[in-house]
DNA sequence: ATTTGTGCAAATCGTTTGCATCTGA
DNA sequence: TCAGATGCAAACGATTTGCACAAAT
C-alpha cells in the first residue's frame, strides 16, 4: 500500500487529464474519466461502466464505451487486464503491478508491484522486447 | 528444458490416454488426440486445432473441437491460458509453467516452472484459497 | 466552419447449445 | 441395445464498425 505515484496527480480535473492525454474532453469522455479515476483505483468491464454511466445520468452509448476505454487505453490513462478469456477488464492503475484474480465472482484485486519480484525471467528471444511482466493470482472459495 | 515428468507415459496410444481420462475413445477424440499430444507441447486454438483437422482428413464439426478441448481439459489432459482477451488458449504442457506471449503473431512459448521464482506473494484473502499463479512474459518485435 | 466524436444498429467474431442422428462398448 | 458423442445450424454474448448527426475548437 506504500507510495504510489503522487507526483502525477490523479486529482486534476477530468477536462485536464483529458487534455493532458491529447484527447479532447468531450461530455461523455468527461462523464467516464470522472466515473473511471474519480475513486482510487478500479477495475471495470464496457458493460459495468456502461451501467454506471447510465446510472449517474448522462447517456451513453455501450459501443461509445468501448471505444472510450480503448482510446484511454491507447492514450496510457488505462491498462488492459486479461485474466478471462470472455471479458476484457480495464485498470485505472498503469503502474506495473500485478492481480489476485477471484475466479468465482471475477473480482480483480491489486498487488503492488514492489511486493512481488519474479526472479530468474528468461531474456526474450532474439529479435524480441519485453513488452511487460503480468502475474495472475488465481484464486477460489475455498 | 530439464525434467518433464516422464513417468506419465506422453507416448501411451491415444485411445489409452482417452480412456485412463475416463473418455470413451471416438474417432474424433483419437484424432483430436493425436494432434494434440502427438508432436511434443503445443498451444492451441480450437479454430487451429479444427484446420488441422480438417487438413489430416478426418471431418470434424468446429463445435466437436471446441466440445472436445473442454472435456480434454476438465478431464486434466490440457490447461486454458488466458492472455489473449480475444481467443482461448489450450496448452498440453499442464505442469505449472509459464508462458512467453509474442502479441504481434499471437505465439505462446513456455517458460519451465522451475526457472521462474515468484517470491513476495501475498496470502490470498480470508475464506479464500490460491488456485494457480500464472506469469506471462509479453514480448513484442523491437 | 471544420474537425473530431457520438449514437445507433447492424455486422462480426469466438464460442455455446439444442436436437436429430450416429457410434462404440 | 443404448448410453453417450457427433454434426449442424441456430443462438449467444462480447466487441467492432459504418455512417448520419452532433459537439468542440
Amino acid at each position: 500500500m506504500a507510495g504510489r505515484n503522487e507526483s502525477i496527480e490523479k486529482t486534476a480535473s477530468p477536462g485536464g487529464r483529458l487534455r493532458a492525454a491529447g484527447l479532447r474532453p468531450t461530455r461523455q469522455r468527461r462523464l467516464l474519466a470522472g466515473l473511471l479515476f474519480g475513486q482510487g483505483d478500479r477495475h471495470v468491464t464496457a458493460e459495468l461502466l456502461h451501467r454506471e454511466a447510465e446510472k449517474s445520468g448522462c447517456h451513453v452509448a455501450l459501443a461509445t464505451v468501448y471505444n472510450t476505454l480503448h482510446q484511454f487505453t491507447a492514450a496510457g490513462l488505462l491498462r488492459r487486464v486479461a485474466v478471462d478469456p470472455a471479458r476484457s477488464y480495464f485498470d485505472t492503475n498503469t503502474d506495473p503491478h500485478h492481480h489476485f484474480y477471484d475466479e468465482d465472482d471475477g473480482a480483480l484485486i491489486d498487488i503492488s508491484g514492489e511486493q512481488i519480484a519474479v526472479s530468474g525471467l528468461p531474456a526474450p528471444p532474439p529479435g524480441m522486447a519485453l513488452a511487460g511482466v503480468d502475474v495472475v493470482v488465481r484464486i477460489r472459495r475455498g
